[in-house]
RNA sequence: GCGGGUGUAGCUCAAUGGUAGAGCUCCAGCCUUCCAAGCUGGUGGUGAGGGUUCGAUUCCCUUCACCCGCUCCA
């Protein structure tokens, strides 16, 4: 497909999401609220549907009695509902707190992130070493993090002089805060720890955690965080579910609910919203499996996109680089799908399956963790040698009773995004092909192709014509449909034919009619979305037979 | 965050410094025995705020949103 159909594709979706209910603006009459959106009716039990189906395939079908194919082991999977408001000290000891709230540059150079007004300089003139002995001397504002003497050692350096040269440095009124510079003169900034000018981005705010008050009449001491992720909330339970629930690793405790994280750029529809939905698991195995479990779990959540009708050539198993790792991952994939808004070949990120060793539970028994120089961890300290933050001290490792040994669990996270993996089944499923009209005229079908138990709708129930008692019998029909539980819906609006492509349009896999020969012999059409094939069954049997069809 | 573009009915698109139109959709009826465009009627709109003007959808400013590129992506 050309870059121009992706995009073309995309505008299509997008329109039709609005114009049939599935996702609107958030807030649109008063001309919306960047990087949010709301889901309409349709939007709505789409995205129930795709819940419904992790939480199902994850947590409420899972056989604990016996390992499933391709798992090491038999295991057990359960369920928790946290918080989006939690202690500021989880955040604190996640991690999260010292990353998400305040202004930072960056250094292109030294891939390094500096809080903007941790930053210190000040401007000095001299000839530079490595131009040679005809250049020019120049003007730069060299910084460090630290005090004075830092930041002459660091003008020395740029300039290539030792130690005794102190006075070839030409200095340029007082020590000044990086914030007082403006972003226009970073070209002649020296970063704190680059070899070369204008390696500096921008100060950008970091507050990517939302803060609120807690208590009606709280101030800023009172402030606390909407969580940027729901992994916290099962971590900080783990202690509790394993000591109330009769389970044993290896485990999986899953979550589904609504995070938030102020995005520098939302962007692409819903692909990037500030107000999201993330399903999670955070599965607690013993270190030596961790590898195994791993695999399995990369494998197992990529098979279960394409089992819900996302094409294999679209999604992409992505390993993470070395680079690209968190300090205390093992290892990360990504399950990505070709989101049309994307360039041909490029992927967006769906899931995010992480092996992150003991990192968390650690971090919340010991405090804010940080990464020595040898690759280990350790407890982040003070100015007084204390710990950065305090972690909650409490016990969290496990004793396996049948090896007799206590250990930290290792944790295997595979955490999808809800609207992510709603949008690849919208963008999946939209679909344009040729049927003929009543004249065998071949006229253009929008058909929205979900697998059935992701369709909104299931089955829509139609007399033919609104006459001869028809519209009764289908009434009953799409009656007994919603008594058991499926999802229909009745119409008996305009020609027949329009019917079918409005229920084309909003995926809706089969069709029941109710024609003259209904009333004769008790049987009605069964219209498929995909094929248009039509065969007849008993009126009897429509409940099992979409019923059957649905499980298949 | 920066630069560029766009914003008229639910959708696709017209038009104009002087009463904003069409097609489709939708709704109400008619007609209709299986794949959208038969008939009649109807609902409905200039993203928001301010300015210039006798009068602004049109010109100017601000703002909001969306799209593209850059940046970013914890």
């Amino acid at each position: 497909m050309s870059q121009s159909d992706r995009s073309e594709l995309m505008d299509k979706v997008v329109s039709l999401c609005k114009r049939r209910g599935f996702i609107f603006q958030d807030s649109e009459i008063y001309g919306g609220q960047n990087g949010f959106w709301d889901y309409g009716p349709l939007g709505t039990e789409l995205k129930r549907n795709v819940r419904e189906s992790w939480w199902h395939d994850m947590v409420s079908g899972h056989d604990p009695i016996d390992a499933p194919e391709g798992a090491p082991q038999a295991f057990q999977m359960v369920g928790v509902e946290t918080t989006i408001i939690m202690n500021p000290q989880v955040w604190k000891c996640s991690g999260h707190y010292d990353l998400f709230v305040d202004k930072m540059v960056d250094c292109k150079e030294a891939k390094k992130r500096y809080r903007h007004d941790h930053v210190n300089g000040r401007w000095v003139t001299s000839k530079r070493k490595a131009d040679g002995d005809a250049a020019e001397p120049k003007r730069v504002f060299v910084t460090a993090v630290g005090e004075e003497a830092e930041i002459q050692d660091r003008a020395l350096s740029y300039f290539g002089l030792k130690k005794k040269y102190v006075d070839r440095l030409e200095w340029e009124g007082d020590i000044q805060s990086l914030t007082e510079i403006p972003v226009d003169d970073y070209s002649s900034v020296v970063g704190p720890d680059a070899s070369e000018a204008g390696t500096l981005t921008a100060p950008r705010d970091f507050n990517l955690m939302f803060r609120t008050i807690i208590g009606a009449l709280g101030t800023d001491d009172d402030a606390a965080f909407l969580r940027p992720e729901t992994a916290q909330g099962i971590f900080v339970n783990f202690k509790n579910v394993v000591d109330s629930s009769r389970v044993k690793l290896p485990l999986g405790i899953c979550q589904i609910g609504k995070s938030f994280r102020n995005e520098i750029t939302p962007r692409n529809f819903t692909f990037r919203s500030r107000e999201f939905e993330q399903m999670e698991i955070e599965f607690f195995c013993h270190p030596d499996q961790s590898q195994e479990w791993y695999t399995y779990w990369r494998n197992r959540r990529f098979a279960w996109y394409t089992s819900l009708g996302i094409q294999s050539e679209n999604l992409i198993l992505r390993e993470h680089h070395k680079e690209e790792l968190a300090h205390y991952s093992v290892g990360t994939a990504d399950i990505e799908y070709a989101f049309p808004f994307l360039p041909e070949g490029d992927y967006g990120e769906l899931e995010g399956v992480a092996h992150r060793g003991d990192f968390d539970l650690r971090s919340h028994m010991e405090g804010k963790l940080k990464a020595t120089d040898e690759g280990t961890l350790e407890v982040e300290l003070n100015e007084h040698g204390q710990p950065k933050y305090r972690g909650s001290g409490k016990d969290l490792t496990y004793f396996d009773d049948q090896i007799r040994e206590r250990f930290i669990p290792h944790v295997i996270e595979p955490s999808a995004g809800a609207d992510r993996a709603t949008l690849a089944f919208l963008c999946e499923a939209y679909f344009e092909d040729k049927q003929p009209d009543e004249k065998g005229k071949m006229q253009s079908r929008v058909v929205m192709r979900f697998h059935p138990r992701l369709a909104p709708i299931k089955a829509a129930v139609f007399p033919l014509v609104k006459k001869d008692g028809q519209p009764e019998k289908a009434k009953e029909i799409y009656r007994a449909l919603k008594a058991a539980g499926i999802a229909a819906t009745y119409d008996e609006q305009a020609a027949i034919g329009r019917r079918y492509r409005r229920q084309d349009e909003i995926g809706t896999p089969w069709c029941l009619t109710v024609d003259g020969e209904t009333l004769e012999n008790g049987t009605v059409t069964i219209r498929d979305r995909d094929s248009l094939e039509q065969t007849r069954i008993s009126v009897d049997d429509v409940v099992d037979e979409i019923s059957k069809r649905l499980r298949a």
